[in-house]
DNA sequence: GCCTATTGATAAGTGTACTGATGATTGGTA
DNA sequence: TACCAATCATCAGTACACTTATCAATAGGC
């Protein structure tokens, strides 16, 4: 078989044009956020006072790899993070009014990028690929290092 | 909608999968292989000769990637590359016998992955994914740094 | 109330991926 | 033929993504 057809190649050439996509749409809307750091900051919008490592498990990412993401976002001043008064060994975080802004604005490119990734593929043929895709991910989930967990 | 069903974190969770299965499966066959150094590794079996630009091109790689993967590969003594006679801003890149004898080893398991990837879906749905998949990179071949390109 | 296993986070190291800039070389053109 | 835009590669820099190791704090068993 063409190795340019296997589903690993495919894979990562899919995700490969997700991010170019996303980078090319959030810079158009005027901000300055990587896909990763805006998953972060929606699920930390979502659930408020959340730690790191659940954080990560909501979004399937390593726990050391979110470690650096959240700084960065603390660094721009998107989410302030605290030792948890429950538990010392937590940062709880949460996202600031700067975050909030930024999130609203960046709503429609983050929209407009999921809508192009699927406009190759007609209305049927997009709900069936993306039912398709759920299903083989969902019968995988633990067979990466970052399994997703729900909170 | 739930962020966790988007196209795009869908299209980084598979990708995420797929290179967590690949490293098991290459590990278990006593490789120590990226992904991404068996795709080039295996291009250049193929195309013996061939320069970095078109290696990234033909797997849709950056070519600054390129450069550092190949890098890697020649340390592993696994690719010769040498200046070209024809175009001296060129390199000219082609597996030694190491590196064949690797190809040869790591195939099984590379084949598995793929196998595993699917192992969700049922024979049609395998195929009716595939299809889609390839239909909806193919529209937005353009849109990334480093599109595929055609020997 | 102490010991130990677990958990949250960080540190160091490897390998992608990309942007932007620079240098070397080439081939077509004025 | 002198030049100049295009091409191949590299370098510096940023941001993931993961592994292993380490440290701090907590929770449970006795």
């Amino acid at each position: 078989m063409d190795a340019t057809e296997t589903p690993g190649h495919l894979a990562r050439r899919f995700q490969q044009i997700a991010v170019a996509i996303f980078y090319a749409e959030v810079e158009a809307a005027g901000c300055d956020l990587t896909p990763v750091q805006y998953a972060a900051l929606a699920r930390i919008a979502d659930a408020p006072g959340l730690d790191q490592a659940t954080l990560a498990g909501l979004i399937a990412y390593d726990r050391t790899t979110i470690g650096g993401v959240v700084d960065r976002l603390v660094e721009k001043g998107l989410v302030a993070r605290e030792i948890s008064r429950k538990d010392r060994r937590a940062r709880e975080l949460r996202i600031t009014d700067t975050g909030a802004a930024i999130l609203k604005k960046i709503a429609p490119a983050v929209a407009e990028t999921q809508r192009i990734l699927l406009s190759g593929l007609g209305e049927k043929e997009a709900a069936q690929f993306m039912k398709l895709l759920k299903k083989a991910i969902a019968a995988l989930n633990d067979l990466s290092r970052a399994p997703m967990r729900e909170g």
